[in-house]
DNA sequence: CAACGTAATTTTGAATTCATAATTAAGTCA
DNA sequence: TGACTTAATTATGAATTCAAAATTACGTTG
C-alpha cells in the first residue's frame, strides 16, 4: 500500500507528547524543576486530562519522573546515565552501519557524501549550530539505509536522551577536529561498503563522543 | 543513597500497565483486536481516565496501536517486525555479554552455572515451560551483570514484544538441542570472562532464534 | 524563637460528564 | 434485491468535577 497520501491524523496528546519534547530539548523545561501542569495546560490551551497522558509517555522515554502525589519532574543529565547510554547507542549505531553497508543505494552513499561536505563546510566555518543539524542528518542517514524501523525507533530514543541540556554545544577544539576525521572514516567505510569497519568505527566514535561529554559534565560540576 | 528501604508507591496506571501486558503477552487479548476499554474498565473496577494512560503508554512499547477516534487494537507479531527486532536484540546482548564479562563477580558466575544446569535438566525432562522460564533468568542474569540500566530497559522493551504470543513454545527438537549447545558455549566464554567471544556466541544465539522464529511463523501463515 | 502540631490551600489522581466522531440500523429508491 | 441516505446508537477524546494527598501557612508551646 502506498501510505504517502494517506492523512495522517495527529491525536492531541501525541502532539503534545512532541511539544513538551520540545520544551525540554530546548531546556525551556529546566532539567530538575517540577513540571508546571497547569501553566502548560493555560499555554496550550488544553485540560489536564491529554496533558497528563502526554507525560506518562514522556516518563517511558526517561524525559520526565513520575512522583507518585507529587507530580512531574524534569529529569537532568547525569554522567551515570551519560556512561550507559552512549554504550548502548554506540552498539546500535554500529548495527545500523553494518545493515546500511549491506542495503544502502548508490543514491544515498551520493547524499551522506553530500552531506558530508556540508559538514566539513560548518566546520571551516566554524559553525556550531549547522554542523550538529548536519551531523544529525548524516548519522540518520545511515539509520534510514538500515532500513530497519525498530533500530531507528530505539536509537532515536536514546540520543534524545542526550540531546537535553545544551552541553552537546561544548565541543573542545581538538575533539571536534578528531570528530571531523571521525567522520572522514565513517563516509569512506559507507562508501566502501565495509560493514564490520563502519561499525568499529561508529562504536569508537560514540566511546569518544562520551568521553567528550563526560568531562564537559564533570567541568560543569567542579565549577557550580 | 541506599533505596533498599524505599515504599515503592505504585501508581494506578503505572499498575494498569503491568496487567494489561500480562494480558497481552498470555494472549488473554487477542493480537488484531480491538481493546476492551469498557469491559476491562469493568473488570478492573477502575475509570477510563487510568485505563487509557496505561494504553499510550503501551502503545510506545508497540503492544497495542492506537488507531484515532477509533481506539487501541493489540498489535501482531508479524515476520517483518521479527526480521527486525532479533538483530537488535541480538547486538543488545551482545553488548551485554560484553560488559558482564568485565563486571560479573565469581559469585554470579556460579548462579549462572547453577541456573545453566536447571536448564539442562529441563531440557533434559523434555520441560518447555521450565525451560523457558529457566532461560529467560540466564539471559537476565547475564543483563544483570552488565550493571547498565539503559540496557536492561533496552533489552527488556524489545523482549516483550517478541514474548507475545505462544510461538516461543514451538520449537524443533533439533533447534532445542542446538540451542542447549549454544548456552553451554555461553556459559564457558562468561566462565572464561571471554568478552568477544561471548557477544559473538550471543549474536549467533539470536539470529538462530530469529530464523527459529521466523521459520514457525511461516508454517504457521501457511496453515492458515 | 525554634520545633511541633493543626488548619487552610493547593495540587494530584481518578471518576464523571459532555461534545464529537464512528459505527450500526433503518429506511428509501432505482 | 441491493446500493445509497439518513437517523439512532455507541464509542472515543477531552473537559470538568470531585476526593484524597501534599504542601503551605499559621498558631501554639516548651
Amino acid at each position: 500500500m502506498d501510505t504517502s497520501q494517506t492523512i495522517v491524523r495527529k491525536s492531541l496528546h501525541h502532539e503534545l507528547v512532541d511539544r513538551l519534547q520540545t520544551l525540554i530539548l530546548n531546556s525551556d523545561l529546566k532539567p530538575g524543576t517540577k513540571v508546571p501542569e497547569k501553566q502548560l495546560c493555560d499555554q496550550f490551551g488544553v485540560s489536564r486530562t491529554p496533558l497528563r497522558e502526554a507525560l506518562k509517555v514522556l516518563a517511558t522515554f526517561g524525559l520526565v519522573r513520575l512522583e507518585p502525589n507529587r507530580g512531574a519532574w524534569v529529569t537532568q543529565v547525569t554522567e551515570a546515565e551519560v556512561q550507559e547510554v552512549f554504550p548502548v547507542l554506540g552498539a546500535l549505531e554500529g548495527l545500523s552501519g553494518e545493515l546500511a553497508c549491506t542495503r544502502i543505494t548508490d543514491a544515498e552513499i551520493e547524499e551522506v557524501r553530500a552531506l558530508h561536505a556540508q559538514m566539513v563546510q560548518s566546520y571551516e566555518d566554524r559553525d556550531l549550530d549547522a554542523y550538529f543539524t548536519v551531523n544529525q542528518k548524516i548519522h540518520r542517514a545511515i539509520l534510514m539505509a538500515a532500513r530497519n524501523g525498530t533500530l531507528t525507533t530505539s536509537c532515536e530514543a536514546l540520543s534524545l536522551r542526550m540531546q537535553r541540556a545544551r552541553y552537546l554545544a561544548n565541543m573542545s577544539e581538538q575533539r571536534w577536529a578528531d570528530a571531523v576525521q571521525e567522520h572522514e572514516k565513517i563516509l569512506h567505510h559507507l562508501a566502501a561498503r565495509d560493514g564490520p569497519k563502519l561499525a568499529q568505527t561508529l562504536l569508537d566514535h560514540m566511546d569518544a563522543k562520551r568521553a567528550s561529554v563526560v568531562k564537559w559534565l564533570r567541568s560543569q560540576d567542579a565549577a557550580s
